[in-house]
DNA sequence: CAAACTCCCTGTTAGC
DNA sequence: TGCTAACAGGGAGTTT
């Protein structure tokens, strides 16, 4: 499922591709696909819009359009792919498959298409970049995201690490494969109390959190065998249940937190009481 | 305020 | 073998 890595490479694969084209026609082929505005002003605000700029927020694609009607106006496509949605460009009159969602028609005979199979895709069209970028924390890959700001965030979080990693409001970008991913490379338990990690522990989380979504960049995105994504980066540990950590051979255990599935290695990622959190097992 | 549900979807897989 | 039910997941909204 697309996260930042795989966002990060969507936007690089279609940035030089559409950046500085017209958009002839917006076609809506699954309305509940376009949160908002509704399905009229959104094909009307972008008739005839030029891409100016392909940028990512999180796990949000981002195309900065400009318009010109009476004036000039500044938009942003807000594209959330969740978790199965992709962005593919192709030739204008070849037919869309049937999970097409939304198709943005461009000059020079090219389409960009929102393929999204389980419909839980959305995009937002907004004059108000703030609005939807302000409800996000700190980018997971923005320089500012240090120890520093790693320590402020995880404050006086009684919870447990995991979910403080999956919340978009607090740090942008991370899903639920590159959370346990980038605890299981600091070696650290997904129920570890999140105020209670040591300096050394955050440090090794930041850094951990940082390399292994460069990682994913740099190998073309993680393939979880869904067929979404065509990486070939492995995942060590998520969906590796009953497999081996490839640290210490241990084998790899499968939880719920949060509810959502998390996976971790018990000898690599201990839990010591003193840092349980309450209401666990 | 935080944690826990519920809902949205459909392809895949486990289980009978 | 063939069917059905459970499952997976991110985030918005609602309830506890």
């Amino acid at each position: 499922m697309p996260e930042l890595p795989e966002v990060e490479n969507t936007v690089s694969r279609i940035a030089s591709e559409i950046t500085g084209k017209r958009i002839r026609a917006a076609q809506v082929l699954w309305k509940r696909t376009i949160t908002e505005p509704n399905v009229a002003q959104f094909k009307r605000i972008l008739a005839n819009a030029t891409v100016s700029a392909v940028t990512r927020r999180g796990k949000f694609v981002v195309l900065h359009l400009r318009t010109k009607h009476t004036h000039t106006t500044n938009y942003y496509l807000f594209i959330h792919l969740r978790m199965a949605g992709s962005l593919h460009l192709r030739p204008a009159k070849l037919p869309p498959d049937k999970f097409v969602r939304m198709i943005l028609q461009l000059t020079g005979g090219k389409a960009l298409c929102f393929r999204d199979i389980r419909k839980f895709g959305r995009v937002s069209l907004t004059s108000d970049y703030k609005k939807i970028s302000d409800r996000l924390g700190i980018d997971a890959l923005d320089p500012q995201f240090n120890y520093r700001s790693l320590q402020q965030i995880l404050g006086k979080k009684s919870g447990a690490i995991k979910p403080i990693l999956l919340n978009q409001k607090l740090i942008a970008g991370i899903g639920n494969i590159y959370a346990d991913e980038s605890l299981w490379r600091a070696r650290i338990n997904p129920y570890h109390k999140a105020s209670s990690l040591t300096p050394t522990e955050i440090k090794r989380l930041n850094n951990s959190i940082r390399l292994v979504l460069l990682a994913a960049i740099r190998m073309g995105g993680t393939d979880n065998g869904d067929g979404v994504v065509a990486g070939n980066n492995k995942p060590k540990v998520y969906g590796k249940n009953g497999d081996r950590c490839p640290r210490c051979r241990t084998l790899i255990v499968k939880t719920r937190i949060a509810q959502r599935g998390t996976h971790y290695c018990t000898k690599c990622q201990p839990l010591l009481k003193s840092n349980r959190i309450a209401n666990i097992f």
